[in-house]
DNA sequence: CTTGACTCTTTAGTTGCTACAGGGTTTCTA
DNA sequence: TAGAAACCCTGTAGCAACTAAAGAGTCAAG
């Protein structure tokens, strides 16, 4: 198949698929006479497990060690259970985080009921206060608090 | 005040600060014969509610907004209202997302009890199998599942 | 033979910083 | 008063994981 149709199959973008390959995520495929990529089953089943992960937040590093040992079969696993543990920490970290900042963000937003003018809204006043550190500082490697799909597409949505 | 000191009151990056100059965070200041940036208590004061508000995970542009009331005491404070509850929106949506994930990610995790050859490895073959959409698709702007204070740490600790 | 759909490489943009490099300035100390 | 340390300046490049676009080539259908 040509890079199109790998990238219908697996519901991958053809850029992002070139990537990975520049990455070494996949490997170089051979090519046709005009130059194209070719890919055949394995790279689907390859592809698909990449996504797979990347739907479940891991980072590329993380996913280049589970490939590793999809590539040697006879290796013990030990260390995939591992990565996933500490994988999982960092989902749950990030939860963490993210509970706490929920529950600032609401006593701030109680802080101003009814609309009036700026200079007494209760928000941009506890806002601009000093101190109240606590910021999120945690163990993981989940981060932000903004989704990627959707803030793009608003962006994209801004062209014409 | 120089830079350096303001970064100090402030615990923020000097570079950092810059940085929110050339993004228009922070007003252009005047400068000494020698070229120095100097600041006064309104910058720190202006700095602080920046980061204030980068703690609680607000991007850049959702700060642009509220610093634009703060900057206009008479306007009515009604889109900040709406503003921090959209944002608390974003917060709410990737924890949705992130405890789906993690839900996913132990399911996952119980499928390889003892470490035994990769081959064998219930997550392995979990992994590479097709479909399994189901990808985190919601309508916020919190992303990604890696913490970012630690990682970076981590990488900068290799350098010697 | 032309149109259109597809593919190729290379380069730059996204976010919010962070880290240089290669200078200049100020301040402290000997 | 000289020299060094500590600070500041601008400009550029890097991070993660893509995404988009420019400019050119390839291939199938009509
Ligand atoms: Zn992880
Ligand atoms: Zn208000
Ligand atoms: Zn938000
Ligand atoms: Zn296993």
């Amino acid at each position: 198949m040509k890079i199109g149709e790998l990238a219908k199959a697996t519901g991958t973008q053809v850029e992002t698929i070139r990537y990975y390959e520049r990455e070494g995520l996949l490997p170089e495929t051979s090519r046709t006479d005009g130059n194209y990529r070719i890919y055949g089953e394995a790279h689907a089943q390859r592809l698909s497990f990449i996504r797979h992960c990347r739907s479940l937040d891991m980072t590329l590093d993380e996913i280049r060690v589970l490939l590793r040992f999809k590539d040697a079969p006879t290796e013990n696993c030990g260390e995939v259970n591992a990565l996933l543990d500490e994988h999982i920490g960092h989902v749950a970290a990030r939860i963490r985080e993210l509970r706490s900042l929920e529950r600032q963000l609401k006593g701030l937003r109680d802080l101003c009921q009814e609309a009036r003018d700026a200079a007494h809204c209760g928000i941009l006043n506890e806002l601009a206060r000093q101190g109240s550190e606590g910021g999120s500082s945690a163990a993981g490697h989940v981060h932000g608090a903004h989704g990627r799909s959707v803030e793009r597409k608003s962006i994209n949505d801004k062209r014409k």
